[in-house]
DNA sequence: GCATAAACGAGACGGTACGTCGCGTCTTAGA
DNA sequence: TCTAAGACGCGACGTACCGTCTCGTTTATGC
């Protein structure tokens, strides 16, 4: 199921009264301001979210087949866009790309609105495939591209698998903002971590 | 909060009818079937439990105070113990401390039982921290000390930051067994990082 | 509190899904099927009459605030009519109120439903209070009016209180009829207690 | 069941600890203390009771089988003994017999021990025949043999009876003091029901 | 402009689970 | 053997949500 088809669609010839996008728009800015506001995720049910964004739980169930699916609306609404690769060198779009992580877990652990959905999510084996396929699968594709291109210039070495590389280098960083709740990502981390598998942990043969 | 006071105790001087050990086992080990047996995670309600462990819920309640400290009793029971480091170099303990973990995460994705309550617990910031503290904090601070002990060996850079050589060490395992389902954690990938990330990802300059 | 608000109300400008009325006689009149089926009153629970009625539990928390306020509307369900007075002598309607009086008593035997629920109102006096306002008042007042014509009339003493009067009338019957459940309610018992009571019983002075 | 076999009865040849009368009193007192404190009936659980009287649940079990086998034997400790009759005249003994009726009625309604404690039980029908065959028949029974010893003397009517002129005098009495909570007893109405029974309804021919 | 048909708020409905309380029984240690 | 304490299986309590279903009302469009 892609992500773009987790809301319910109304078919072509459109009669009645169209859906309210205002409606679309309180509910879901209704749940980002409750999360906001501090409110567990596991108090949010369907009919408390209905009554705060003053709206009928069928309007609700009528656009999101569940509480899941309305959850994954609301991260991609809050989701930062891809980052733009400078193309300079591997090293520098690999810097790139795990400063955008590295953004993206101080935001998520700020913000509480995707440190919460995040961690739910994962619970939701669904969902988490869903968030999965559209989020995480596209950067993990755009490292890969970078690593290889790399191999092809003679940046990095030949004889070990893109995805390996791939996973040394975002790995540090995912298990910091993701695994480890109360890890430092303080600046210029990103750098760091790509000069040290780089250079990698043998001492310096003088 | 440490685990082991996750359970609800009774203090010292023990009066009227002692709690029944069979009536603990019978209800960790019900929650263990259940899951087993395909049961999604959201539908373990107590009652549930209750009812294939033929307990009361008061029984329960007495024990843990929500579903979440019983999921962690649940988890610590089938926790595989910490790995015997050989001893012999930093390379072979490191290799021991990665394949540990991919054991545990093969495990955890075969049995569906540390999968599911794994997954639930990441959603529940409280419980996350019990677990952090005492299965994954520990094992921590088993690989800084081996690097550590690696650095005054001189078998480990000296200006390195032990905790983000320890990350972009085991990142990459912990990425593919708890982050990504549907990774392979093939045979001798423990050693593949190891070396990896020792040499580095430079291309030999012949 | 009247009898008629033992309902929760909904206020007038009704919105949203209206109640069943089906719902509410399904209740009722499952209530009654229990106790006629000789269901002792104390094992009537609120999930019982639920589970019976084939009706959720918050169903009929939305109509009676507790069990008691069920049950008056079950008893109201159950009471006979009025009896119409004849108004041809003091004595003949003397005669037939304390005549409706034995009916209900037997009644209330035979059936059980009543027998039941009027001892179980005797033990909540709020809901005692509802009963008698509604039942045994007006009957009473019926009563006194009667006894206030005869007197006029000059067919009863004028010096005697009208309230004493009627007490002495409709004691017996209440007394065989509610306080001891093995008194035998005869046919012929209404003409009996006036006549008796009428002619006093002083022996006949010859 | 008599009332006497309400409390389980340990026999004859008593060996191991014996039971202590000083726990059966504070029991006792305790559930007295509680109804005199307005805390309603249908609170009293034999929990509660347990824990006011400082005692184990299962010593309260020892004694009485229900918590109704237990409230008889506290309404037992707190009936009036029953009235001496001076033999006089059977006026004068009905008076006295209903004077003890006036005095009992006022009793419960200001104490609210007995009031409560008369409620329940007529909700229960087995311990309502307990205490009809221990406090009302007997007292019954005095009335009925004052009767027939006025038939005898010729103080009363010999064509009726003396069941029902028994019920047309206890009756209204009873009436007034346990089925209308608010109902007056006057002072001298006991002398009143009777004379006007005995005189009856009818106007003085002059 | 007027009928049509879906959207909308409200809330009733049969369920399931919650966490608590009391039931009557049992199992301890101690008197 | 009794006592206080309290665990135990059971089941009801009254509440909260679930997802579905009427209601009366509102709002675009197509006739």
């Amino acid at each position: 199921m892609s992500l773009a088809e987790s809301r319910t669609q109304q078919d072509c010839p459109v009669r009645g009264r169209p859906r309210s996008e205002a409606v679309e728009r309180a509910i879901v800015e209704g749940v980002m301001k409750l999360i906001e506001d501090g409110v567990p995720l596991a108090d949010l049910s369907i009919e408390r979210i209905a009554r705060t964004a003053g709206v009928g739980k069928a309007t609700i169930y009528r656009r999101w087949n569940n509480k899941e699916d309305l959850f994954v609306d609301v991260m991609r609404a809050t989701e930062p866009p891809d980052p733009e690769l400078p193309g300079t060198s591997m090293r520098e779009d690999l810097v790139v790309l795990l400063e955008s992580l590295r953004r993206r877990g101080l935001a998520s652990r700020s913000s509480a609105i995707l440190h919460n959905v995040y961690a739910q999510m994962k619970s939701s084996p669904k969902i988490w495939a869903a968030y999965h396929a559209t989020v995480i699968a596209p950067r993990r594709r755009l490292g890969l591209e970078v690593l290889r291109r790399g191999q092809l210039n003679g940046e990095v070495r030949e004889d070990v698998d893109v995805e390996l590389m791939n996973d040394i280098l975002v790995g540090p960083m995912l298990v910091r903002s993701v695994l480890r709740p109360d890890a430092k990502l303080e600046e210029g981390l990103a750098e760091k971590i790509v000069d040290t598998v780089m250079e990698g942990l043998r001492p310096v043969s003088s």
